[in-house]
DNA sequence: CAAGAGATCATCT
DNA sequence: GATGATCTCTTGA
């Protein structure tokens, strides 16, 4: 049950987004607690990623991605959800981890007032709606997920995913990213009913 | 079921 | 002014 640090997070961006699978993310609103395991997830790997934000270089929105591992990215998306990234590798190299699905573990009923269903199914099973579930605003964007009062972190709980359960994909989304968008880039563990698309 | 439309806004041209 | 690392609902077979 130890907390995630910095030496994780400046890890290979590939290697990070592999690894992250089975580890849990907890999230601590005044006495609440909410966590659910990470089943899925994307990197995206560098400045010469035509997937990636911050193959634009650097902006306002995207600043973060160009600092040390540990940090939260976070950005809406279609002007209704947001998508949580965490930021990977060394400092002045954009890159990251998106979270795109959990299995819920801790704080269930709190996540099904937030998504307005019952359907556990349906609680983090995709990027925005995980958002949704753990409240996580554009007030996550570029707090540390590594510091002592984090209020959003991850655990290492000892599950460990054996590698022939994890399967490479395609990115979602992607279209618009050229040769890009055809590298297996997304992880998810095989046969969990929480991934977002098979 | 699958496919398509629509919602709505921060960000960058 | 266009576009998107999404989701939900409606339509139609």
């Amino acid at each position: 049950m130890t907390k995630l640090t910095q030496r994780f997070f400046d890890q290979k961006t590939e290697l990070v987004a592999k690894e992250l699978l089975g580890k849990v993310l907890v999230r601590k609103i005044n006495d609440k607690k909410l966590s659910g395991m990470i089943v899925e997830t994307e990197a995206y790997v560098g400045p010469h990623d035509l997937a990636s934000h911050a193959s634009k270089g650097k902006t306002n929105r995207t600043h973060v991605m160009f600092s040390s591992g540990g940090f939260w990215y976070v950005y809406m998306i279609y002007g209704f959800y947001y998508c949580l990234n965490i930021v990977t590798e060394t400092e002045d190299y954009p890159s990251a981890v998106l979270i795109r699905a959990l299995e819920p573990l801790e704080g269930i009923e709190i996540m099904k007032q937030n998504r307005k269903t019952d359907n556990i199914i349906n609680l983090t099973s995709g990027p925005g709606k995980l958002c949704q579930a753990f409240e996580i605003t554009k007030k996550i964007d570029s707090t540390s997920a590594i510091s002592e009062n984090s209020k959003l972190y991850i655990e290492d709980r000892e599950i460990k995913i054996p590698a022939n359960q994890i399967v490479k994909a395609e990115r979602i989304g992607v279209d618009y990213a050229g040769i890009w968008k055809d590298k297996l880039l997304r992880f998810y563990i095989k046969d969990n009913l929480f991934v977002s698309k098979k």
